[in-house]
DNA sequence: TTCAGCCCTAACATATGTGTCAGGGTGTCA
DNA sequence: TGACACCCTGACACATATGTTAGGGCTGAA
């Protein structure tokens, strides 16, 4: 397919996907007048490369990996796993404390709409202290 | 403690502790002198904060989280209920991917030592086709 | 043929996270 | 007192991801 269609499907701009391509992490076909043409492995991948770069990677962490995340095995990747594994206890951390705090994000809030109906219910109600 | 040894501890600069109360995501006590005095709970914090940008927000998202996700309650946080629950969307989305990332990751590592160990075992190993 | 709607490259612009350096203060120990 | 290890602010520098704009070329339909 071409740009725009690619772009719409992965939901990014077209200035992004010719940017990941600059930046060595897809490889993408061209007709004879130069069009660039996406095939679906370029969309997934493209998609992936958004994906981390959501996740805070760099374009150079990608590159450094992408051998090691495409679907085929035995590159250089050695050198690779480490850096992974780096990565995996961030996303541990925060993972954890992701679900920590969204617990308390729930019950945040049902404690806030308790609250504002019992102050609709009764005007001037009683301070809170705080702590953190 | 100090500048130094919060930096330290927490594995960042202290260029970077200042960038994230710059930012308005710390409030840091100062001492008479205009010292900066971390508490314990300005390090955890700071190690969320850290854990967050390291892993995609922005510190404009991050100050957006931020009054609503502490533990204490009743500040301006009525406005932000639908912002909360909005990011609430995003962090559900986020762990969900994490989840899939990592047992992939996971599952790559291990496929990659596999790999690796029959690649000593077996010197001059059948090449293997390529798919992506 | 002309016009709309694609495509291309290149360049400049902006936001953000960090590094680094300059200029200067504080506190402690010899 | 001087040396040294801290601290502070502010400013400039750099990389990265992205937006935007300019200048120009294909293609297909009116």
């Amino acid at each position: 397919m071409q740009a725009k269609e690619a772009a719409e499907r992965l939901g990014i701009t077209q200035r992004m996907l010719r940017h990941y391509e600059k930046a060595g992490l897809l490889e993408v076909r061209r007709t004879g007048n130069g069009y660039r043409i996406y095939s679906d492995a370029d969309l997934r991948r493209a998609g992936r490369v958004r994906d981390f770069i959501a996740t805070g990677f760099s374009t150079r962490e990608i590159r450094a990996m992408s051998a090691c995340l495409s679907d085929d095995g035995a590159g250089p990747c050695e050198d690779g796993i480490d850096r992974l594994m780096e990565k995996l206890e961030h996303i541990e951390r925060l993972r954890a404390d992701l679900d920590a705090r969204r617990d308390a994000v729930l019950e945040r809030i049902s404690a806030l709409r308790e609250g504002l109906a019992s102050q609709r219910a009764s005007v001037g109600s009683p301070e809170i202290a705080e702590s953190d």
